[in-house]
DNA sequence: GCCTCAAAGTGGATCGTTCCAAACTGTTAT
DNA sequence: ATAACAGTTTGGAACGATCCACTTTGAGGC
């Protein structure tokens, strides 16, 4: 009188075997394509799952294959869209390489960040892809994970660890962006933004300073303006450089969020970013091109970047050498209007 | 001759019941806190773990429990920022819920969908919270995910579903937006973005309908300008609404980067966006306050909707009444400069 | 008729936990 | 001395797959 049984839990290997007349090593065998199995048993059994409603088991098998296919992917902030933008490239890369990604945003949470490490140590991840939390030290990083989970560092590079890393050319890019405003006629050029605790920062901050000495400029540090990594830090910074008795013509930020938050502040102030004042960012995320005026800025090719973390954590699981897994990518400037290059331009012809 | 020998595989609770001279039953006590072990034999068990530097499977425990900790996170598109705040606001409950998300960008793929859920089912997650790809509808979701996988949908209800539904009330927010425009003087109001296939679309367009008859003024469909719900659909939709012989004064956007893209248009060619038309967006995203001009716009408090969808699975996990677990966030208008109101009230005074 | 061999299929141990029923202590009541 | 009992501890059977060594089957050679 009731309708078809429902299955109170879901079919297993056991019961696919039992439908088809076989044993569970043959379902085994059927699974995972071995040439083993005769054609017409194969059928047997894929039509058995097929009426059971067979789901594979990935866990049950893991247990006996020591590691797992997931893959912790442990971010500083995704609500950066820099962040969100490498995220993307390393999730999308992951699943095509048959990885699942367990996603752990510590929000530059040192301690969130320990105990995300250890519950992806308690899953038995193959791998870990990870921006650390500011201020990580190497050290630290490495209690809490041992060297026997292959991990990957990316975007904040970690003096002393012997961890591959994946990241943009920093500095060769920032040096790029701050000649560019040296071509432009630029001399006081300020630099805007960033921690000084971290690799990035410092990295960012060297570029411009070699484009400054290279250009035969003294780098004047009073011009240097560290403030969080934030709209609001920008904003910060052009509070404190325009109280200068001798203000920049044009600034490097430390990323494009740092940027647009001075861009705003400027222009707030009377004075016009991309006709009286220059300004370049970092990262090339998809909010620059649509600023007020679109910024000129560092592209990174974030995306690739990202699937580039998945080959090279993809390359340490395998065994290779972790010395040849590192990757500092190569930048591309990106004229737009805020560094004034274009609208100088266009006045001039 | 060697230094310390290094543990080929790591010690399990086997080992740790050896070495602190009890039985695995009793280890497995201990890891779970439970009143029976006397407090010496527990410490000296914990001394063990220490020394033998155990970690946890939490693998092979779930294998018996029937289900796991992981929650599929499966989101249809992270590089756009309300997602990204979304998911943040998602990932974080789940942690503080003892959760570990399991992330899936489906970048509004269907196929990519279907696989997604397959894998999360094979990982027998412990629930589903997904905001569906473009077009997704109910009976095609029903197969991919069977009732016994508990699941919440975000942000894009589907009709015929009876999954918990979690989301802003996008009809009401969309009529405030439009009747604040309405009280600014504005009658002739258009509205840009958005797919005719969504939900969304159709409760946002709704809300302005709603604003527009209760004001009791005709809404002209002439003046709704479907397009791409991104920067790109926005531009378009200027071009289209300036070709019009009599055009629009104000707009309300399905979204804030259809109206980051609008006003930066607006703005492009000659029209000053906050003085010569009025631009509302809808969603608040972080970028909103530093659009030029700062965007009026619909907060949906994404973070706590976020939240909201972690603590509906909780619910379905544990197996409460279905029908509770829907939740409809109220939603905020946030007026800055966009709109004009700042402005004129400023000349006014 | 016996041996060999390849192809196809199988049983049982195993992975690291949890859970259950049973067993062991030492005290107190009878 | 025995029973009853609470407080601890324990062995073994799950969970659902994989893998290895083994068996079965049938064809072919001598």
């Amino acid at each position: 009188m009731e309708g078809k049984p429902v299955a109170r839990r879901s079919p297993t290997m056991i019961d696919i075997a039992r439908a088809a007349g076989v044993s569970k090593s043959t379902v085994s065998l059927v699974l995972r394509d071995s040439p083993l199995v005769k054609g017409e048993t194969r059928q047997r059994v894929e039509q058995a799952m097929q009426r059971l409603g067979y789901v594979y088991n990935r866990g049950a098998a893991s247990l006996r294959a020591a590691s797992s296919d997931f893959v912790g992917m442990v971010i500083s902030d995704l609500t950066n869209p820099f962040f969100a933008e490498l995220a993307v490239g390393i999730e999308d890369a992951l699943y095509r390489l048959g990885f699942v990604p367990i996603l752990a945003n510590t929000n530059e949470d040192h301690e969130r960040q320990g105990h995300v490490l250890r519950s992806l140590r308690e899953h038995h991840v193959a791998g870990v892809i990870m921006s650390p939390a500011r201020g990580s030290d190497a050290w630290t990083l490495a209690s809490q994970l041992p060297t026997s989970v292959p991990t990957i560092i990316t975007m904040r590079h970690m003096i002393g660890s012997p961890l591959p890393y994946v990241g943009p050319d920093n500095r060769a890019g920032s040096r790029e962006a701050v000649e560019h405003l040296l071509r432009l006629g630029h001399r006081r050029i300020a630099y805007f933004g960033g921690d000084a605790s971290m690799t990035t920062q410092q990295e960012r901050l060297g570029g411009w300073r070699d484009a400054l000495t290279g250009a035969g400029i003294l780098a004047d540090e009073s011009l240097v303006f560290e403030t969080m990594p934030t709209r609001q830090g920008g904003r910060e910074a052009v509070d404190r450089a325009l109280a200068l008795p001798r203000p920049p013509t044009a600034v490097a930020c430390y990323n494009d969020i740092v940027a647009m938050g001075a861009t705003r502040a400027f222009a707030s102030r009377g004075v016009s970013p991309g006709v009286d004042i220059a300004v370049v960012g970092f990262d090339d995320i998809a909010e620059a091109e649509h600023n007020a005026p679109p910024l000129t800025t560092v592209n990174a090719d974030t995306r690739s970047l990202g699937a580039r973390c998945a080959e090279s954590l993809l390359g340490l699981i395998r065994g290779e050498d972790p010395a040849g897994l590192s990757f500092r990518g190569q930048t591309k400037l990106i004229v737009r209007e805020s560094c004034g290059a274009t609208w100088r331009g266009r006045k001039a012809s």
